[in-house]
DNA sequence: CGAGCCCGGGG
DNA sequence: GTGTACGGGCTCG
């Protein structure tokens, strides 16, 4: 029989010997359901210039004893891949189950064959070479077969392909969020239970609204109280099996929620086993001291990975808290409470607990909202690279684009390279390149400034010139142009390769979905799901050039980086050039942006200047008119580091400077970003001072800045705008530096108070001599007035609005020096 | 300057 | 999970 599914899980599972691969899914019809199909994990060795007899002898009898099961070669084929741009033979090599191809690799390789492939995870491989696009239609053949473990009937299938379906399913989406007990923001697994968790979604056309807690008072109908904490865990489990989502989403759900949930249960010996196959939770380590968290069966999307990896980079936002996100994107925000005073209240009067019900259910509605409105977006990054969301949210940009570049070879017949060896990594983290070009502005304030951008610049130009690996230094093309500024480079221009040819696909792809979301317009159509598709294509396009240049690639080539933007400043340059001819004087350009002053000239005469521009591109190159700000200021570019790697040299050509937009609203680009250790008082400043001087309201903003850091030497300051924060992140003995943090961390435990890892520890800079860390103090002990001004003034004031003033021809000297009436010696 | 360390999100 | 790893900024020495 045949069964029509989408499926948005993956695993693989070893039955009798055999690898099965396991889609989780749902049928058509509404019911769940987990099909099977038989799949071998194989990798590729290069046959070339080997005894291929004896190799052949070899690997028939090859067993290794080192993993679970003895891994052996469960036989191989000849096959021809294209490698470098040349057709050539490999040994297609089958493993007896997933995880010994990595053994039976590196076993060959020890034989002197170079081996391919050997590190593709079964479950990519599988969805890669069947075609298959995890959400979207699957029809598999075969036959349901019996299984006692499983939440849902099992069919097993014989052949499984990918459908074509315009159509998609209603995905039943379930957010949760848990409030647990913290005295001062103080997170424990340990210690501290879950008060509380709620859960929004939406079911048959029905909100579903809940929340769970352990305090019995009166509270509203959406409430639920059960007797403690280990009824709390056993409840959530029942209703998220009755609920029977596809989708589990939360706010930061992989790093707090799925782990305290786990780590709750697991003090409680509450069994969690959610999966599909009845197993629980599974929270693994990913990279650098984060987790995430899987349920089997389930597709778990935590908001925050995807919004901070991939959709946030656009976003106005200065942190990825739900809160900020959620009035970017929703233009909803989160509940404001105290949250010290919910443990307070579970303590002591419970009656005030409705408030915190409210506000718990809320987040899981804003993780709701934000998962509806971001679907079509994490869908379509699916789509594009094949994989499943779960993995395609949790990448950063290299990632996605080697995914994607993984799945176009797999079609194009291209073998994948390896990825480098740490040796190899190391070796190419000292190489570096020239960035884009950046011509300086004179620091001031101007007026009518007009911006032109070129359209996806880098991608554009690896298209136009055909840069790529395979095409480098060719032996066909030597006497063409070669790339500017860099004459011993050149690329093939024979034929499309396979980067530029597989970029090119990119852009056209979203050129024909602009169109169509312009039609769509026209007839006042949602345009919603073309929105997602076009700034997916956009994102990956635009992350090629990074990709080529990024130490850890598979297809590194530093080269066409070097190439890429060695095009791009001359095609910069040469707009700067002719926009000075045309009589514009040129402000300030940096890599793909021009910044013009309109000065006595016309928007038209600007617009003719860009079409001058366009009539001379290749390609998909375009320059675009960005927009015509009334007001901006741009404040010196002093303290750039030099070009390191790709990265530095972006950092290199990094902007400072600040817009004022017709619609009064101010763009803000290139200033410090505030974290928790600087000062509250600082941010306020910078923020400020900016919108004061594009007002033109510039003595107002002096004026502002000589009361502040006359109020701060006054001693006038409440502290708490004055104390910077940082965390104990291990037993303080294990500290080699002694920074300021760890001295107060070891006065806190001195006194008793508990100051071990996790600690977010306190102080304020106060007057004296020394290092700085001899002049930290815990906020408690600080007396009204004995800060430090003058440490203010200088690590935290002077760095966030210094260079704004210095750009008005203002000298540190005349704001921050301290008003004669106003001596410290006052003070002392 | 390099080495070492912390930040993010969450209660 | 056929896992291994971010990027920026500050302080100390």
């Amino acid at each position: 029989m045949e069964l029509h599914f989408n499926p948005y899980d993956f695993e693989y599972r070893i039955e009798d010997g055999i690898t099965y691969f396991y889609f989780y899914g749902r049928t058509m019809e509404g019911q769940k359901v987990a099909v099977k199909h038989r799949y071998a994990p194989f990798f590729y060795a290069d046959a070339s210039g080997i005894d291929k007899q004896e190799f052949e002898e070899k690997i028939n009898c090859l067993v290794l004893k080192s993993g679970p099961e003895p891994a052996k070669a469960a036989g191989f084929e000849m096959i021809e891949k294209e490698s470098q741009g040349r057709k050539q033979e490999f040994y297609k090599i089958y493993a007896n189950y997933p995880k010994a191809v990595p053994l039976l690799a590196k076993e060959i390789q020890s034989w002197g064959l170079a081996c391919y492939e050997r590190d593709i995870l079964y479950v990519h491989r599988y969805l890669r070479d069947h075609g298959i696009i995890p959400m979207k239609t699957v029809k598999a053949s075969g036959a349901f077969v019996q299984d006692q473990w499983m939440r849902a009937p099992v069919f097993l299938a014989e052949k499984v392909e990918p459908q074509k379906s315009e159509t998609s399913p209603e995905w039943r989406v379930l957010a949760i969020d848990i409030e647990t007990y913290a005295v001062k923001k103080e997170i424990d697994f340990n210690h501290n239970p879950i008060l509380m968790i709620s859960f929004f979604g939406m079911k048959d056309g029905q909100e579903f609204r809940k929340v769970l807690t352990w305090k019995n008072t009166a509270l509203p109908e959406y409430v639920e109280i059960v007797p403690d904490e280990g009824a709390l865990l056993k409840r959530m489990k029942e209703i998220i099996i009755e609920y029977d989502p596809d989708i589990i989403t939360g706010y930061f759900t992989d790093g707090f929620d799925f782990p305290y949930l786990q780590s709750r249960a697991g003090k409680h010996k509450v069994q969690l086993d959610l999966g599909i196959d009845h197993s629980e939770i599974i929270v693994h380590q990913s990279g650098f001291g984060e987790t995430e968290a899987k349920i089997k069966g389930l597709l778990h999307l935590d908001m925050l990975k995807f919004i901070r990896n991939i959709f946030g980079k656009d976003l106005d936002v200065e942190t990825y808290s739900l809160d900020a996100v959620s009035r970017a994107l929703l233009g909803h925000q989160k509940h404001e409470v105290d949250l010290d005073q919910l443990s307070y209240f579970w303590d002591h009067e419970p009656e005030k607990l409705a408030e915190f019900c409210a506000y718990n259910l809320h987040d899981s509605f804003l993780a709701y909202k934000l998962c509806e409105k971001l679907l079509p977006d994490m869908i379509e990054f699916t789509s594009i690279v094949g994989l499943p969301t779960f993995d395609v949210i949790r990448m950063r940009f290299s990632k996605l684009v080697e995914s994607y570049i993984l799945k176009r070879a797999a079609e194009f017949n291209v073998l994948a390279p390896n990825k480098p060896e740490n040796t190899e990594i190391s070796r190419r983290m000292e190489e570096s390149i020239q960035g884009g070009f950046v011509y300086e502005p004179t620091p001031g304030l101007y007026d009518d400034i007009i911006v032109f951008d070129f359209r996806s610049l880098y991608p554009t130009i690896i298209c136009a010139h055909n840069i790529s690996p395979e095409g480098f230094r060719c032996a066909c093309c030597k006497d063409l142009p070669h790339v500017p500024g860099k004459e011993e480079y050149w690329f093939c221009s024979h034929g499309k390769k396979f980067l530029p040819a597989i970029l090119e696909q990119l852009i056209l792809r979203r050129a024909e979905i602009k169109q169509q979301i312009k039609e769509a317009k026209k007839k006042k159509e949602d345009t919603s799901l073309l929105d997602a598709r076009s700034y997916a294509l956009k994102i990956l396009a635009n992350s090629f050039y990074g990709y080529m240049g990024f130490y850890a690639a598979r297809w590194y080539c530093l080269e066409c980086a070097a190439s890429t933007t060695a095009y791009a400043r001359n095609y910069i340059a040469g707009t700067i050039a002719k926009a000075q001819q045309e009589g514009f004087k040129v402000i300030y350009a940096d890599t793909d942006s021009c910044f013009l002053l309109l000065e006595e000239k016309t928007i038209e005469e600007a617009m003719k200047f860009m079409e001058g521009i366009n009539e001379n591109l290749p390609g998909q190159m375009e320059l675009e008119f960005e927009g015509h700000y009334p007001r901006g200021i741009f404040v010196s570019l002093k303290g750039l580091k030099g070009p390191k790697g790709v990265k530095g040299s972006e950092k290199g050509a990094k902007k400072k400077y600040a817009l004022l937009k017709k619609d009064g609203n101010i763009k803000i680009i290139g200033f410090e970003t505030v974290r928790r250790n600087w000062s509250p008082l600082a941010k306020e400043m910078q923020e400020k001072v900016l919108r004061l001087i594009l007002q033109e309201k510039v003595a107002e903003a002096i004026q502002y800045v000589k009361k502040t850091i006359d109020e701060l030497r006054k001693g006038e300051i409440a502290a708490d705008k004055l104390v910077l924060k940082m965390q104990i992140t291990r037993e303080l003995s294990s500290y080699s530096s002694f920074a300021p943090h760890v001295k107060i961390a070891g006065e806190m435990q001195q006194r008793g108070q508990p100051a071990g890892p996790g600690t977010v520890v306190k102080f304020i800079i106060v007057k004296g001599k020394g290092l700085i860390r001899d002049r930290a103090k815990i906020p408690a002990d600080v007396s009204p007035g004995q800060y430090d001004a003058e440490y203010y003034v200088t690590h935290q004031l002077i760095p966030v609005v210094s260079s704004i003033f210095t750009v008005l021809g203002y000298s540190e000297e005349e704001l921050f020096k301290e008003s004669s009436q106003t001596g410290l010696g006052k003070y002392f």
